[in-house]
DNA sequence: TGACGGCCATCGCTTTGCGAGGCACATTGG
DNA sequence: CCAATGTGCCTCGCAAAGCGATGGCCGTCA
């Protein structure tokens, strides 16, 4: 999958996953790569960072929690003001799928 | 339009546009502003960089022409390599959108 | 003659994904 | 018992690409 072509689209990956219920970093990668069969696999260097921005926004929300093995992982869950954010990338999504698509042509 | 949003998709539109014939930059862009109504307004610092790369790689080659007027335009035409390489994108396009799809949900 | 528009192009900035690296701890198997 | 693997968090420097600004050239038309 060309790296560039996902550009822009992690925020809308992660709100939308969001919207299920918490989760944390290690799981999304891998419920993104099991769920893409192994097509995409979300990096490290790409999540964090973005995880990090959504919570500086106030569009998800993140809190520690401890499992019975003693490990603590970071949870993050979606907030009001990103619910909001994701309907408005949602239909931004589809404008630009649509746009894409009346000049390369239909599915084909 | 989000611009990050667009990254990657770039030569895409231009091969595809390209396939319809050749075509010199400022008609691109007037091209793409009318048939998107406006939406979408490709840059010309988005513009020219991409075209200039896709002739490097050869996937389009350019010549000048003289209008009648004496002034002169640069237009640009796909390749073989060019048909190859478009093909293969739109394959890796389709996939991207349904990926996306997958988690974001039908067009809703 | 001066403003506007057609037409080409580049430069520095920002954003974002990526690869690599680093740290910490639990589990498992030889 | 110790090493390898897996879980789980994170950051840093790099590359790629779009953007805004800028600049330049030359017709046309008021």
């Amino acid at each position: 999958m060309d790296r560039e072509l996902l550009k822009g689209s992690t925020p809308l990956l992660l709100l939308s996953l969001l919207c299920e219920g918490p989760m944390y970093g290690y799981q999304i990668i891998e419920t993104v790569r099991h769920r893409t069969g192994g097509t995409y696999t979300l990096k490290e260097g790409a999540l964090y960072p973005a995880l990090h921005k959504l919570e500086a926004t106030e569009f998800i929300s993140s809190y520690w929690e401890t499992q019975d093995n003693g490990r603590e992982r970071r949870y993050y869950a979606i907030q009001p003001a990103g619910l909001a954010f994701l309907s408005a990338k949602k239909k931004e999504w589809n404008q630009f799928v649509d746009m894409v698509q009346a000049f390369v042509g239909p599915k084909a």
